[in-house]
DNA sequence: TTGAAAGCGCTAACAA
DNA sequence: TTGTTAGCGCTTTCAA
């Protein structure tokens, strides 16, 4: 069927071990013109060694494992794409797995990766408890968590790369502060998530520096308890903003700025708006999270914090890549938290006195 | 390391093909009450099959291979989502690649895939030759080019599956005209794929239905040679139908409507015109294709050509299934083109007259 | 009904 | 500097 090193080595006339050591970069044990005749003859033959049997032999693997809520949501496959471009450059490819935030299918995921030899994966499950998962990390597998901070059951090896959600949140809820508003909302998913709470608390310590207080915000969270307000792929959450958006501009005394919990609910909260007659970015502002692509083509552009993704991916797979290739976890765990940005669009505006 | 089927035979008290044949459901050949005492032993050492082993041994890969653009395009993680799902549940796992659109980077993927004993590929290259491929073909690649139509070169095997991008195009294209719009662009970038250039076919025999030729219609086509109008990602798209916007409401007869080669492009288009002071649904008719999840999201949300994924994944895991299991590509290649439903939102209206 | 044995393609001691 | 050899974990004849 393929070409193998035994027909390589008979090519090239020297024995198959000659040619694994050209293949794995120890050529310096050989006369140079018995590598070039070994090169030749790869060349030739088009020979390109056999993954399972490498793998089978050495135990490791050169791919990794990429376990989003879903690709569908842009913020992911944007992740995903970066980590790609990270793990190609150092000869890794990246197997992704949808988990629409089950945590079975998550354990599931993970337990036939490492069935298949993969030894690193990045896990996107802001999840409290990663204890589902706990046995693998035991074992050795080398876990990334992305979107979440440590929490206290973890594994000590376990590390985590996210944004401060914390002080996005509070960069975009200052942001509205400043421009007057005074009468706020924060409409999120079901808040079992830790980045969720995180932000929360962000939006909640900027209304304290200002002096207010509960009854100036209303908290809007949707969702279900089993998928944490998520059904199909990430993709509730416009209908989540757009749901929101009617209740809330119904209120006896709605509010002037909205903060989502991401931006591709806030884009469901402008759908929202404009279904009630609500201009957004001048009755209303809104203010996402993540910036996404679109972010920057809704109309109104939409105002939001960019998290650092390509920082990111590339931190998660530079952690990967040593964990794998010491095999096993490295001993030091923690919290990576990158800084986000606030970007201003046209989605906020000073508040109106009417 | 890991429990191997020698313990799990030793565990049971039986032979490791005893084992072997419990795994691979031919445990007719065997006392019910051995494979109880296997069963028994692989829950209690919660043993897993090692992926490698297996394949190196049978040659065979429960692996899919997917290449798309790039993830970063909602449309495109849409797809990798339904392929996957439809993948799954007959047990096959899905690794996904971007190409971004880069031929070679096409070969070389298909190459590492099929290293790796994946036997089974769809690749979404609109390429109008898919001859960087076919060596793998001619070796027994079961191969579903996505988002394209048969052509002249084309291995016997290889089986496209495809919305009916012609007839897609001509449903918005009317349907402008429909409006009373007579003064029309089409915007795309390179012409250098198959489904670009059926979609222009589908304009251009609306535009003989209603009688009008070349003089009524803006070609606008952006894109370099070498990537066929995108740099990173699929996401110039946006950027694309930002410039066509500037370059075409500046025009001397400028157009009433659009029709855009697809919804990133149309949103952009969109973006364009907001920054040009133009309202897009009453002064502009701008119309999409795909469908995206944020075409119904968008302000004004976009009239659109919808294809339908969920379907068009079935069917391409169902060929992938049939292929890889039979060993080799399925005898009979050719063309599956499934209907595009035009879905009417606020982005077209009818035609103003001054 | 069950088990023994060979070998998939590769790597890495170890020997020459 | 190069080759011989054993074996990674599994499946699958073939024999018992």
């Amino acid at each position: 069927m393929s070409v193998t090193i035994h027909q390589v080595a008979a090519e090239a006339g020297v024995s198959p071990s000659t040619v694994s050591n050209v293949l794995n970069g120890r050529s310096d044990r050989m006369l140079p013109q018995t590598r070039e005749r070994v090169e030749d003859a790869i060349a030739r033959l088009g020979y390109r060694p056999n993954g399972p049997a490498r793998q089978l032999r050495t135990g490791r693997s050169q791919v990794l494992g990429l376990v989003v809520p879903s690709v569908a949501n842009p913020f992911w496959g944007t992740f995903a794409r970066h980590l790609e471009a990270a793990a190609l450059q150092a000869g890794y490819r990246v197997l992704l797995c949808n988990s629409e935030r089950d945590p079975a299918r998550e354990r599931d995921y993970l337990e036939e990766l490492w069935a298949d030899g993969i030894r690193g994966v990045v896990l996107c499950s802001s999840l409290p408890s990663l204890e589902h998962v706990l046995p693998l990390v035991e074992r050795g597998l080398t876990l990334v968590a992305f979107d979440r901070t440590a929490q206290a059951g973890d594994p000590p090896s376990l590390v985590n790369i996210s944004v401060d959600n914390a002080v996005g949140a509070e960069l975009a809820t200052r942001h509205v502060l400043q421009l007057g508003h005074r009468r706020l909302a924060f409409v999120t998913g079901s808040l079992r998530s830790v980045n969720r709470r995180a932000r929360y608390r962000g939006f909640e310590a900027a209304l304290e520096e200002y002096g207010l207080g509960a009854d100036d915000a209303i908290v809007w969270s949707g969702g279900t308890p089993d998928h944490y307000g998520d059904r199909f792929g990430d993709l509730d959450f416009p209908e989540l903003g757009r749901a929101a958006a009617r209740d809330l501009l119904a209120d006896d005394r709605p509010p002037t700025a909205i903060v989502a919990i991401n931006d591709m609910c806030a884009l469901g909260i402008t759908a929202g708006a404009r279904d009630a007659g609500v201009q957004v970015g001048t009755d209303l502002s809104v203010v996402g999270f993540d910036d996404i692509v679109l972010a920057d083509l809704a109309t109104p552009p939409l105002t939001t914090i960019r998290q650092p993704l390509p920082a990111m991916a590339d931190a998660a797979f530079a952690h990967l890549r040593v964990g794998v290739e010491q095999g096993g976890g490295s001993p030091n765990g923690g919290s990576l938290l990158l800084r986000p940005e606030l970007v201003v669009r046209g989605s906020t505006g000073p508040v109106r006195r009417p």
